[in-house]
DNA sequence: CAATATTCATCAGACGTCTGATGATTGATC
DNA sequence: GATCAATCATCAGACGTCTGATGAATATTG
């Protein structure tokens, strides 16, 4: 299958990451199976069992998802007696969110399936270019964390003034072709 | 931020993945704005130019999709003119599919903007870095081409026997083949 | 204080993704 | 050659994802 004119489209790394995130997924589905639950409902999880009370925007900040997104996905989560959803009396455009015990319960259920995920989607990689791999990853998301279009916000625990620092080393400009200095 | 909890979420594989495929499309979609096109959609274009007739479910097969998602999106393709879609005569259940005259010039001029994405996709790595992300992702993604959730088959020019060959370096135990019940 | 701007939430619309079920057609088997 | 199995396509249903618009509530500012 030398010389495939396919090739080149293998070997974009857009295509490649599609790729990975298509197995990410089906293997997080296959390891918790029978506790019925998404990628995405895993992350809101995590979210609020580290931030309590906070409101679906923030949510939605922490885990760079869009409003709509969050808002949907948080509902199912409600529906399914995950999470708490009332309105906040000092804001009533705030929705506080909370893990029922249900939530919490399964959030600790997960902890080994979501261990056996990691585990077998990193198991193609030798041990030594595990660290590797991950590190380059997170070089290239942490760089677009600040781009306007699919932002990332890591809000702190203790809620601080956001100060929306000028970002200098902007990877969205146009001159891509020249070796961009980095960081 | 030393010491968030949410660390672990953002360390896991699975999260860096999941944006990174988001940053992936956001970059397409910027650089191929006045287009007007997806990257599935660019997927099967750059498929059907070199495999031209070939039925959807081949399609599929080529880029790892599921028949739906193939069908659906190739009929938007139809629709909006870029792909034909005939009935084949020799073997009536399938859909012979070949790129018309505007889906092959819309490729002609996908090819800049495409390239544009990739550079800036990898823009935050240093050069010397990315073919070794680049080689890593290739071997994580490959080494599951052959599993049964989400395969990927590489159907050549000519058309082969496809030789089901027992997969030898299946990627960690545990069957990903059982189908999951909703919530 | 009143007008304006911002923020949270939701809805509508569009696209992608998967599973499972159903028809139509073809291939294989006895 | 009729039956049975495999294959291509489509539909229904579910979930995730984004944009843009709208309404409600709060914050800012002149």
């Amino acid at each position: 299958m030398a010389g495939d004119p396919l090739d080149d489209l293998y070997d974009r790394p857009g295509f490649m990451i599609r790729r990975a995130h298509q197995i990410a997924v089906a293997v997080f589905l296959a390891q918790t199976e029978e506790l019925g639950i998404t990628t995405t409902q895993y992350g809101i999880l995590v979210v609020l069992r580290h931030r309590p009370r906070i409101d679906q925007i923030t949510v939605a900040r922490l885990l760079g998802l869009d409003r709509s997104t969050a808002g949907m996905v948080v509902k199912t989560l409600e529906e399914g007696g995950l999470v708490a959803r009332v309105v906040d009396p000092a804001d009533k455009r705030r929705r506080s969110l909370e893990l029922t015990q249900a939530g919490s319960d399964l959030l600790d259920r997960l902890a080994a399936p979501a261990g056996r995920a990691v585990a077998q989607l990193l198991a193609p990689l030798d041990p030594a270019e595990r660290p590797v791999f991950l590190a380059l990853l997170r070089k290239l998301t942490g760089a677009f964390d600040a781009t306007s279009r699919v932002p990332l916000a890591k809000v702190p625990l203790v809620r601080e003034p956001i100060v929306e620092e000028p970002v200098v080393e902007e990877p969205v400009v146009d001159d891509l072709d020249e070796p961009r200095p980095g960081p």
